[in-house]
DNA sequence: CTTGGAAAGTCAACAAGGCTGACGTAAATT
DNA sequence: AATTTACGTCAGCCTTGTTGACTTTCCAAG
């Protein structure tokens, strides 16, 4: 077994390692996404509007550019999700009174309710596999995770941890 | 802070941790896919094409219908990433000689060098992420990934690991 | 040997959700 | 007054997923 000068196991950075953390990220996605897409299976809605939702409801007030950098999508894009939930009366966006060219988003009652059916199915896996898996493994889930990610995103990702 | 009666901490349970894990993992996905996704975008090959040409290289001599299983799309849609696969010489498929109607599926050495840029991009960051977190915190990653993903993606994904 | 069903492939049509490019409008900034 | 910013929208394209219908090939069981 490989050993730094530290002492610590190298093992871990074969490739074959590493190929199996890319096939775990693979399927591990699948199932992450799994239970919102069968929700947003039967309505008009897909997991686009699953992300615009669980971010607005996320930053209530959040701007479209806001949404924008997080969502990583261009405008032509969350536009066309966007103009679908407010239409269906799930987001409502409001005229900024300091600056009146931004819109401030947010989740109406109807909006919530979604959200909630979305998020506690997300949550359920997630609570079973945190469980199943021991808190030490969650923290170290958490750190593989946030080491993965371009800079701008762990960023906008520890933006958001902030309220939490 | 929570405890169990067996002395866990229960922290990592609340819905405030369990919703960074849910944007850890979409956060972190989309770096995940960055890399393969930057360099086929000059090709005409997508996302589909990789993950069938990462499967093809893990088990040579795969099946389409197997390939299927592990991919979870019809065949409809993994017919036109092989097919184009195929045409482009990056992909090999023969008869069986046991069952002549399975398809059996190679990569060839242009499909091979292929795989490898793409392998190799991925692996640097899925390296670099490892390094950061060190071995401790990459046992949890895997553990949380494997109890996240559905009781058959866990079949194909011991499966897989088996040979390595 | 015949037939039923599995494996593979194909055609057509469609939808979600990305993208680019061009354009318009209102509001803020310089 | 001119420019920039934030947002919305139209049009068109691509990838990648879907369903449904159909054919060919072939194995295996009756």
């Amino acid at each position: 077994m490989a050993e730094t000068p530290g002492g610590e196991s190298l093992l871990f950075l074969t490739d074959e390692q590493l190929r199996k953390g890319i096939e775990a990220m693979f399927f591990a996605y699948r199932g992450f996404t799994a239970d919102p897409d069968r929700i947003l299976g039967g309505m008009d809605y897909g997991r686009a509007h699953h992300r615009a939702i669980h971010f607005i409801h996320r930053s209530p007030g959040t701007t479209v550019s806001n949404l924008l950098l997080i969502l990583g999508v261009t405008k032509q894009s969350l536009n066309r999700v966007l103009r679908t939930l407010i239409e269906d009366g799930l987001v409502r966006s409001e005229k900024g009174k300091v600056d009146a060219r931004e819109r401030h988003l947010h989740l109406t009652d109807k909006g919530q309710m979604l959200e909630r059916e979305l998020s506690d199915a997300q949550r359920a896996r997630m609570r079973a596999a945190y469980r199943a898996a021991g808190p030490q493994a969650v923290q170290g889930f958490r750190q593989v995770l946030e080491a993965m990610m371009d800079p701008e995103m762990r960023r906008q990702y520890n933006r958001l941890k902030e309220g939490g």
